[in-house]
DNA sequence: TATGAATGAGGCTTCATTCAT
DNA sequence: AATGAATGAAGCCTCATTCAT
């Protein structure tokens, strides 16, 4: 990918996530990424189409490192604590990503086509559990609810991390997850 | 409070919930709640004031709804499953409400200030985990972590349904919440 | 004079004169005065006929000082020295008048017909020019020359004054003003 | 200089000069000068910015145009005539520019910190009346009042004239000058 | 490809003035 | 006489976007 667009990502990733949409306007965008606004308009035809753009990048990284690991031939207990403890990993290690993620997310700005799109990416894990329920290991629940349940609390605490309200050491991550083990096992 | 007040917070909850901060200008806010600008600018400094005033009205209001019925002198699951079908069902209830909450949580608009403010109001849910733990009815994880336990999913369900990505019936709520509730019991 | 009257005055001409005229609302005379705007527009019509009646009231206040003491019955050059202390001495002591008037009569704001207005006031200047010419005491200039070369830079070592740039002390005005009478006398 | 930019700056002077500093709005400083309001900020950040640099052109402009032909290699007599006439010939020819000036420096809105910056383009004037105090030409007072003796009523005169208050012959306008000359020299 | 000057609609806010009380 | 809430036109400024180079 060229250095130009490189940057321009960066640069809105970065300057989204502490400033918000607004607030970051195009001129700044082209600024922090040492390019002319002409140049932006050159690779994208929109602010918003940057944006969504650069939503497709950040989210689909974000779901592959959640992901990171992951393996069929593990036992399910192993494939849960996986991505558990990639969750809490990776945002808080990441939390320009985890903030862009969340105001994106929670903002009208988001078309919901959009996020269907990622199904694919994260497909493996609905068969996850649907394989689980069937195998008689988790409870019998609509695969949305089994997916709050498992991992809900992981982004929450990863959340909590970014915004320094508090900090888990390993053995206390351990009996969160064990909780959350709880909360979906039969 | 004066009905142009209302009229103002009203109109402003609306639209922030459907359109986002940007795209909601102080002229269109006027516009519908049938007042002037100059009249908006009466009551509030600005329009920063006006959504962080509106923000602290919704807050305390949802927050409340979220303790509504709740009693010490019920017993531990009684209360956890209170608050549980509080959030379960007010948020559904009061979609924009919900929505002008996780924008505004989610944005970097908020001052971290802000979010301290409303500890009084939750105050006795920390008690209540407090003394479970106390007790050994709840497993002894930080208050934080507990409350995430309890409370993550239903609010992540809350939003599903106001997304319209799920229904939820009386049964399958209440599987939901045993599932909560083995999250954290001992 | 009514109270109220006396308190709006005091307060535009000080804020006036620190703020100018854009920049002095008329919510911020009301407040500073301590009247609400409705009793301003109870004595005024507009702000405009406000700023042109304080603006009378204090020429003529400050015409009146520059002419204190001053009598026929004194000779020519008692006469000037008299009304050129005048000048150094009032305008430095009402630093805010002195910076009202400069600014309004400096500004588009004027209507000519105003400056006009105060002949009356100053006119017996004009007749003691005019008797020092015919009596050989003064030049043979018009009588606006002559008055600017008599009290010109009484005037602007008045603002040296308020502005801070300058100490006069008496020996050194008193050799300033015979520079002015050389000046002027033939 | 950019063709836009002096068509801003002309637009401006002319402007003020007419209207006032409020009164004048960017927009109509766009529409006069034939450009768009972005374009003006794309050049100055505010409006007080344009002013100010305004301000700084101009004034120098008058400066430089005070002490032309001025010359150390000319008598005490007719390096104050030069400048005496340079004063009376130069304000009236630009009324415009007196006009803003005057306005500007009798506004709050001039930092006194401006004015410092001119002495400099002035500084010669100063080492003139220095000379001659030490040479016995002149009284022996502070270069301040010598500088007004000298120049203000020249200054005032324009001022007339550009109020068209008053019609200065040549013959006239010689009377005055000697008359200056009396008030500074020995 | 790349630039950045230029545009102008539209945003936030101010403020002279009015009017019901 | 006095109040001050209410008005809305108008002001300053921003910013997504275009286009000549």
């Amino acid at each position: 990918m060229s250095d130009k667009l490189t940057a321009i990502f960066d640069a809105t990733l970065t300057l989204i996530s502490e400033r918000g949409f607004h607030n970051t306007p195009m001129s700044l965008i082209a600024k922090t990424s040492g390019v002319s606004t002409g140049t932006i308009y050159h690779y994208f035809a929109s602010k918003e189409e940057l944006i969504n753009e650069l939503y497709r990048k950040v989210k689909i990284k974000a779901i592959r490192a959640m992901l990171a690991g992951y393996s069929e031939d593990l036992s399910f207990r192993e494939r849960f604590l996986r991505v558990w403890f990639n969750v809490v990993h990776y945002l808080p290690r990441h939390p320009t990503e985890g903030a862009f993620l969340e105001q994106f997310e929670n903002s009208p700005y988001l078309k919901p086509s959009l996020q269907e799109a990622y199904l694919d990416e994260i497909g493996c894990l609905f068969s996850f559990f649907e394989q689980g329920i069937q195998e008689g290991v988790f409870k019998d629940l609509p695969l949305d609810v089994l997916f709050d349940l498992a991992f809900q609390v992981a982004i929450s605490l990863a959340k909590r991390q970014i915004a320094g309200a508090i900090v888990l050491d390993d053995e206390l991550m351990q009996a969160t997850a064990d909780a959350c083990w709880d909360a979906i096992r039969k």
